[in-house]
DNA sequence: GTAGATGCAAAATTTTTGCACCGTG
DNA sequence: CACGGTGCAAAAATTTTGCATCTAC
């Protein structure tokens, strides 16, 4: 379980939704990807933990986790929608197209970049959750 | 007609396939939009201009054009994967997502942050086709 | 008990595929 | 004229919606 279980019920409660065994497995689903998960993988995921659960509940559950803000719909690369869960520090994410592996970077390695961009352009980036693609060190050796 | 249209015509024959009129209107449409082009705007477009041409015939042509490299399927945003005809530059864009404008940025603004991960994560950012949201000076200033 | 959620089934949408005919090279 | 491309139609896959039932609060 990554994902605080405290912080997505009162999110529910708090906007007269409820909180319901369908769910938590839709945002478990959610997190067992570590990174991001595609929707095929959420759906793939919670059929296979709990397969009487129907496939419209899992649109209209991540439609509403999004709508919440508990679930973020990711700055996607190529192909699928990408979904994680909400995070309080903003961050972002470095992935390997060789290995898949993911790192995690913070706000802080952005910066300058932002402020370059703020400075030449006066465009201010929304540096809210980005992805970035490439090759990780390991696969670089190899 | 923003795209080099000898560049396309020989890209396809010397694949081995042909310049026919239908593909002509298609890449168009995927042009028409300056920057990127959803899908949905591509499909619009090439009926209304040429209301002949087959949905199964765009998506056939749209993915002869990735495959090809005529078309580049960008960094997508939030919803909807969006196409541009692909540059001999590198370069990426940032998007208002209060007025859409988008400005285009090259590959030197990057360079700092793509050396800044190097070093700090060892990880190689493929800088290919970066698309970042925000908000524009001229949005930001009303 | 009541408002909201779920599952089921059906509809709407989007995407893919097979095939006879047409057009490019 | 040969081979790939196109349109058409049908199929498959994906997503949305309506409604009776069930359940969290």
């Amino acid at each position: 379980m990554t994902h605080n279980q405290l912080a997505w019920e009162e999110t529910l409660t708090r906007a007269g939704c409820r909180v319901t065994q369908q769910r938590a497995v839709i945002l478990d689903a959610v997190c067992a990807g570590g990174g991001h998960t595609t929707l095929s993988d959420i759906q793939a995921r919670v059929v296979k933990t709990n397969p009487g659960i129907d496939r419209s509940t899992i649109y209209r559950t991540l439609k509403l986790f999004v709508e919440l803000g508990i679930v973020v719909s990711a700055e996607a690369g190529d192909d699928e929608p990408s979904y994680e869960v909400a995070k309080a520090v903003q961050h972002h994410h470095l992935i390997c197209r060789t290995c898949g592996h993911e790192i995690e970077i913070d706000e802080a390695d952005l910066a300058p970049l932002v402020s370059h961009l703020a400075g030449r352009y006066g465009f201010q980036v929304e540096t809210d959750h980005l992805m970035l693609f490439g090759m990780c060190s390991a696969c670089r050796s190899v």
